[in-house]
RNA sequence: AGCGGGGUGGGGUAGCCAGGAUAUCCCGCGGGGCUCAUAACCCCGAGAUCAAUAGUUCAAAUCUAUUCCCCGCUACCA
């Protein structure tokens, strides 16, 4: 089972949790997400495109009760700030959706409704912390205590400040409600469960046939090897979706997060007229890009929900691996972070750099380290050197020597050094290979180059003008190849090279069979300018001194 | 602790699933060339007991077992 050109594909990202801005760990699932999307798009696959803003979970109502605003604030101001971001970036969902959204609310409760119906979901009495004072049920996270192992104060589900260790809300010394400060108190309530052991066989065969990535098959075979628990959908909280039939519980966030998929699917179809049971219970191919750190809830969990309401499960789940800065694991609370808008954005950073950084530093399932120095090295040297220079050296030639496309016909070696590069790339984005998939159009700049310094046209031009015209031809030829093949890697810098190439139409459209058409000599071709600027070392240092603060000043807080 | 991923020249990496002759690519380093180009580009070269040990095999980076080291996840943080 592969995907076909006949598939109605559905590329989804995890959604970004509405409680603060946008940072280095997750362009991890975002870039590779969208260069899929596009790399599909190119070689003539019908695919969609979503992801969205989470915007429920105790952390939300948490954060906006330490802000002193309304839940409905707080996200309303990371909503808008990450679908800023994946303007920027160019991340080209067809829907930046939300779950707080009605739309959304209607496909998550039918959803759970279904499960009822279906016999999957049964309420029972669990005793859970509770405070007298707030008069409310305390989520692990709104307790704090004293670490069994080390002393230190703790919260609920983690040592944060201590060892670090996860612990279980039980095991807290004298806890107490991390609002008011009061004891916490045992007390019964009355809880939904997901009977998801009855789906042990079922989500056994769809992981064992599971397309994307080896992490994520693992990952879940091992859990559920281990036993499946049934699991706790209903929560004690204000802020959420109301739980149907149980108003005064909401729907746990990960019970209702990944619908939606779902439900940003519907959004979209409506407004664009379309069918959206074509993608989710008729013949939809679903493919969900993720943080290695969530594959449990996408390889276990939403399946089996998927499963019990008769939806289609995904095709392929495809898990990145985690992201460090500087050779720390990513952790805002200790500073190592790289803030999208602060750190890249509002310091003039080419972000088609980032997108070509992010997917060429490594294997997508391997640790990305991300450190200032070694992407200035990787830009000044690759897409300066190579890319940018070749793509420079071509166009600023013939403009001088000629102002419009030289007179030419293909070489059988051109030709067929691009249709190799373009089944080179077919076969690696399939497999998610994405850092492949630029080396092999990076190849290609190099190939350029040689080819460029071994026809020597800066000699011929003098003597044999013909012969530099049909030289120089073979290199724009490979410069068109260039700029759709890294289309999807860096869409901003090829719409610039198409336009310096003074061809027509919307690049982001352009067919891959494009790279061996014959360009058309005699086409006028404006001034070309360079496509990227050298990252200077006083940049780097001043990026560099930046996160050095912010780890001091973390620290320092810390203490 | 359990589960999962990884350890390949100075750095970062590919190859491992389907074992085969000189182990890939981007840098760095040494040498040469070119002068159209953002001191960019092109060519040549040095540099690796493929984490360790034991095994399977005519043949192991690749398969098996054990050990060591790094990282992630563990159901109420998303």
């Amino acid at each position: 089972m592969t995907l076909t050109k006949a598939d109605k594909i559905v590329v989804t990202c995890g959604l970004p949790y509405a409680n603060g801005t946008a940072h280095i760990g997750h362009l991890r699932t975002y870039i590779p997400g969208d260069a899929y999307v596009r790399y599909l798009k190119r070689y003539g696959y019908d695919v969609v495109f979503f992801c969205g803003s989470d915007a429920h979970g105790a952390p939300i109502e948490l954060a906006a009760e330490q802000a002193g605003v309304s839940p409905q604030k707080l996200i309303e101001k990371y909503h808008a700030h990450f679908e800023k971001i994946f303007r920027k970036l160019n991340i080209g969902v067809d829907l930046y959706g939300n779950t707080e959204a009605p739309y959304h609310y209607k496909r998550a409760q039918t959803i759970i409704r279904t499960l009822e119906e279906n016999g999957y979901v049964e309420a029972r009495d669990v005793a859970l912390p509770y405070c007298n004072t707030c008069q409310t049920f305390l989520a692990d996270r709104f307790l704090v205590g004293t670490c069994p192992y080390c002393g230190a104060i703790a919260r609920g589900d983690e040592c944060d400040q201590g060892c670090q260790r996860y612990l279980d809300a039980d095991q807290l010394i004298n806890p107490r409600c991390v609002t008011c400060g009061s004891p916490a108190v045992k007390r019964n309530a009355r809880h939904h469960f997901f009977k998801l052991s009855m789906f042990t066989d079922f989500l056994t065969k769809f992981n064992k046939r599971l397309k994307g990535t080896a992490l994520a098959r693992n990952y879940a075979l091992g859990w559920i090897r281990q036993g499946l628990k049934d699991w706790g959908i209903s929560r004690d909280l204000k802020w959420g979706i109301p739980y149907p039939g149980d108003e005064d519980l909401v729907l746990y966030v990960w019970a209702e997060n990944y619908a939606g998929y779902i439900s940003f699917t519907e959004e979209w179809a409506r407004q664009t007229g379309v069918d959206w049971e074509d993608y989710w219970i008729r013949d939809g191919k679903i493919i969900n890009f993720i943080g290695a750190d969530i594959v449990y809830h996408h390889a276990v969990f939403w399946p089996a929900i998927l499963k019990g309401v008769n939806y289609n499960t995904a095709y392929a789940i495809v898990a990145s691996g985690m992201v460090k800065v500087e050779g720390h694991g990513l952790s805002k609370s200790r500073g190592f972070v790289i803030d999208i808008e602060e750190d890249i954005i509002k310091q003039g950073i080419d972000l088609d750099a980032v997108r070509y950084y992010i997917l060429s530093y490594t294997g997508y399932t391997k640790d990305l380290d991300f450190i200032w120095k070694d992407f200035q090295i990787r830009v000044n040297n690759e897409l300066v050197g190579i890319l940018g220079n070749y793509a420079y050296r071509v166009l600023l030639f013939i403009h001088k020597h000629f102002k419009k496309i030289p007179q030419g016909t293909l070489t059988d070696e051109v030709t067929s050094q691009i249709r190799n590069t373009v089944e080179a790339i077919d076969k690696t984005f399939h497999r998610f290979r994405f850092k492949e998939a630029a080396d092999a159009a990076m190849l290609l700049a190099s190939f350029g180059n040689t080819l460029f310094q071994q026809s020597e046209p800066w000699k011929t031009i003098k003597e044999e003008r013909d012969r530099a015209q049909f030289d120089l031809y073979q290199c724009l030829q490979v410069l068109k190849a260039i700029t759709i093949l890294i289309e999807p890697v860096m869409p901003a810098i090829s719409e610039r090279i198409w336009q310096q190439l003074g061809q027509d139409g919307n690049i982001h459209e352009v067919k891959v069979e494009e790279c061996t058409e014959p360009l058309v000599p005699g086409t006028k071709l404006p001034n070309p300018e360079a496509l990227f600027t050298k990252i200077a070392d006083e940049t780097v240092e001043a990026l560099t001194s930046r996160l050095n603060q912010r780890i001091e000043s973390a620290r320092a807080k810390a203490k």
